[in-house]
RNA sequence: GCGCCUGUAGCUCAGUAGGAUAGAGCAGCUGCCUUCUAAGCAGCGGGUCGGGGGUUCGAAUCCCUCCAGGCGCGCCA
């Protein structure tokens, strides 16, 4: 009797091989799983998978590598799904799957994923921009990284939920409410009253302020009142900054929209003062002797925290005035994540869509019975300059003894964006002498210095609109409109998560705007014609979908009958296509989507080539014909998947 | 000063839990729109992987060192 091991994907397929290999050599030399490494060949002469274990073992037992391979060869015959093994060089194991079964298997699996979820839930923080001013470009960096790792947590099957921390009392909110109170004058039902892109104009106003600030004392004593007014709620300043920092929260929230970002819930600064997270969390740092009151040096009169791994370093914790830092309320906030406080915010409902509601935390009863928080895991997406902030508050999780949830407190730090001089000189912005010499400058909000993500996104569905209408002139207004806002979102989101994390995104417009090669439209296009050809094939045969997924899923073709050129065309897509689970996984492990980005990409390069190469429709030969169909129809299932990991949707027409 | 990060083609970047001949895109040059959308495809040229040393059967990848650049180290957030 045979067993056929089913696998769903490269992952489980490999996994199999690994863990039935272990087996088999273990009797012969000292192997465990960990040795068996299955790597892609670098070319198909070489196999499909190799195995390196031959050089490190005939090391170990001072033999030579080939005699290994070759002993290995023996014990490894007969390998479920294996077609053949060979040695290659100076002692590489090549393994050639059976394609046939292999793509059989894997189109019967289609849309299922092997991967399995390993946390009770993870709780996903990003986007967090004080809501003072329009959203720029270095704030859709984070929130496309925060955005494609909650998607592709939830594909590997995790229970996700996306925070979005607003910062509603903060110093940069007081600083345009000031500049609203002060210098423009303007009472509460004349805000409410201004006209679109109130966030627009707060940019505007913030710049300006900061810069009153910074000459004017006395504007930062009144400042500061406004500031504790603020804090202390219950005050027609806390209601003016609440109004204010709400509208440009709904805008950022509207600008995320464009891209298909969203959120579960957003904690507010203003619920955790009025809740008191901060003075629970203190006693307990105090009880746990994390932090202790300095009676000496600079830090006197503070409550401070003695950092590890540093000598003679500390950080003040709590102001010898009494009032926390911003890392206190930051390990509070944390503790509330993880479920460690004993306490929750209330909640309502802030935005509701169709199929979501997004909740904002309230400091009073609402009536509403949700509760949010209490993951199993964290991240945080939050820039790299903020790592050492970062370290410090998973160091005050670790001194109150909580050392699992500080392992599980992860930092998911990104380089920041800055503008290359091109850019600078695109949006007219004045520059000192000392910055001109610069190869590129920081984003910065203080200064007004920055592309708004509205006018990035705004320019490029004017691009995407003009080509549409050449393209596609006969469609209705709506459609045509609707394709550029989707070609946009995809250039967009492509374009932060192409590089590196780690890399320093220097914004330019003339890469950003660029909708050919490795761009986010490039990924649209390959799916829209493939999504083409089964259009054009149910006109040309009547043929419906549901009847043509049936026939192809039925439908056997040898591989034999191929030619050479097309068997090896045809199993590099599917053998790479298959390699998705793989990609996220290790997207996930590393924090590194770019990865995935370019996976993408090559899987489209792929998809491109084969059709261009092999007509489908055209194709006289009715087996081939469908097989061909089988084929793209294999690779467009995949290709959607992977799209809609990094979260963007695929058009009607283009 | 201490810590973290970066240096790969003209430009922008992948590749770094060691693996077989270093890859893309852009820009440049050649071809391909009576054949499923040319936002495409096929091809050409372009490299001392910052320098030097070391470990290894094998190094862009690991270690040391030097050079160049960025960021961080607030009783700001």
């Amino acid at each position: 009797m045979i067993f056929v091991i089913i696998t769903i994907t490269m992952y489980q397929t490999k996994k199999k091989l690994r863990e039935e290999i272990a087996e088999r050599l273990k009797g012969e030399w000292p192997v465990n799983l960990d040795d068996i490494e299955l790597v892609p060949t670098p070319d198909e002469k070489f196999g499909d998978l190799a195995l390196s274990l031959a050089f490190p073992l005939a090391k170990k037992l001072k033999t030579n590598p080939r005699a290994i391979a070759s002993r290995a060869v023996e014990l490894l015959s007969g390998l479920e799904g294996v077609e053949r093994i060979d040695i290659a060089g100076a002692g590489y194991i090549n393994l050639y799957l059976d394609r046939q079964s292999f793509f059989e298997q894997k189109f019967r699996n289609l849309g299922k994923s092997g991967l399995e979820p390993e946390e009770k839930k993870i709780i996903v923080e990003h986007t967090n921009i004080n809501p003072n001013k329009a959203a720029h470009v270095g704030h859709l960096r984070n929130a496309c990284l925060g955005d494609t790792l909650a998607r592709c947590l939830r594909y590997k099957g995790e229970r996700i939920e996306v925070q979005n921390y607003i910062d509603d009392t903060g110093v940069q909110v007081v600083d345009v409410v000031f500049g609203l109170l002060e210098l423009e004058k303007k009472s509460l039902a004349e805000i409410e009253k201004m006209a679109d892109r109130f966030d627009y104009y707060c940019w505007d106003l913030y710049a300006r302020v900061s810069k009153y600030l910074g000459e004017n004392e006395q504007a930062r004593n009144r400042r500061a009142e406004i500031l504790k007014k603020i804090e202390q709620g219950n005050s027609p300043e806390a209601d003016y900054a609440q109004l204010v920092s709400r509208r440009i929260l709904r805008a950022h929230l509207a600008t995320m929209s464009r891209l298909d970002i969203t959120y579960d819930v957003l904690p507010c600064e203003s619920s955790i003062l009025r809740l008191k997270f901060w003075e629970k969390a203190f006693a307990r740092l105090k009880e746990a002797g994390a932090i202790y009151y300095s009676t000496e040096g600079e830090t006197t009169g503070c409550w401070v925290m003695k950092l590890e791994g540093e000598e003679e370093r500390e950080k003040i914790i709590v102001r010898s005035d009494g009032t926390v830092t911003y890392v206190g309320k930051d390990i509070a906030y944390q503790l509330w994540k993880f479920g460690l406080l004993g306490q929750d915010f209330y909640y309502e409902p802030f935005a509701t869509t169709s199929d979501h509601t997004i909740w904002i935390s309230s400091g009073e009863p609402t009536g509403y019975d949700v509760h949010f928080g209490g993951g199993s895991k964290v991240y945080n997406v939050i820039d790299v300059r903020q790592s050492y902030l970062q370290k410090v508050v998973v160091q005050g999780l670790k001194a109150l003894g909580y050392e699992q949830e500080a392992s599980r407190s992860i930092h998911f730090s990104y380089e920041m964006v800055a503008l290359s001089p091109r850019s600078l000189s695109e949006i007219k912005v004045d520059l000192s002498e000392e910055d001109k010499e610069r190869s590129f400058l920081e984003v910065s909000g203080r200064k007004g210095l920055g592309v708004k993500a509205d006018d990035l996104i705004d320019r490029l569905e004017e691009k995407a609109l003009a080509e549409v209408d050449k393209r596609n002139p006969g469609l209705q207004p709506a459609a045509k409109k609707l394709i550029a806002a989707q070609i946009a979102a995809a250039a967009v989101r492509y374009f932060m998560l192409k590089y590196a994390r780690n890399s320093l995104l220097i914004f330019d417009f003339d890469e950003a705007l660029n909708f050919e090669g490795e761009t986010g439209p490039y990924l649209q296009y390959t799916a829209v014609r493939l999504k083409s050809i089964f259009h054009k094939f149910e006109e040309r045969t009547g043929i419906t979908g549901l009847e043509l997924l049936k026939t192809i899923a039925n439908s056997q073709f040898s591989l034999a009958g191929l030619s050479p050129e097309e068997a090896r065309d045809f199993w590099q897509l599917v053998v790479y296509g298959s390699t998705l689970d793989e990609e996220v996984l290790r997207a996930i492990a590393t924090l590194e989507f770019s990865g995935l980005a370019k996976f993408t990409f090559n899987l489209c390069q792929k998809i491109n080539g084969y059709y261009h190469r092999y007509p489908v429709l055209a194709e006289k030969n009715h087996e081939l014909r469908t097989f061909r169909l089988k084929t793209i129809y294999f690779a467009h299932e995949i290709l959607n998947q992977a799209l809609g990991l990094l979260g963007i949707q695929v058009p009607d027409k283009m």
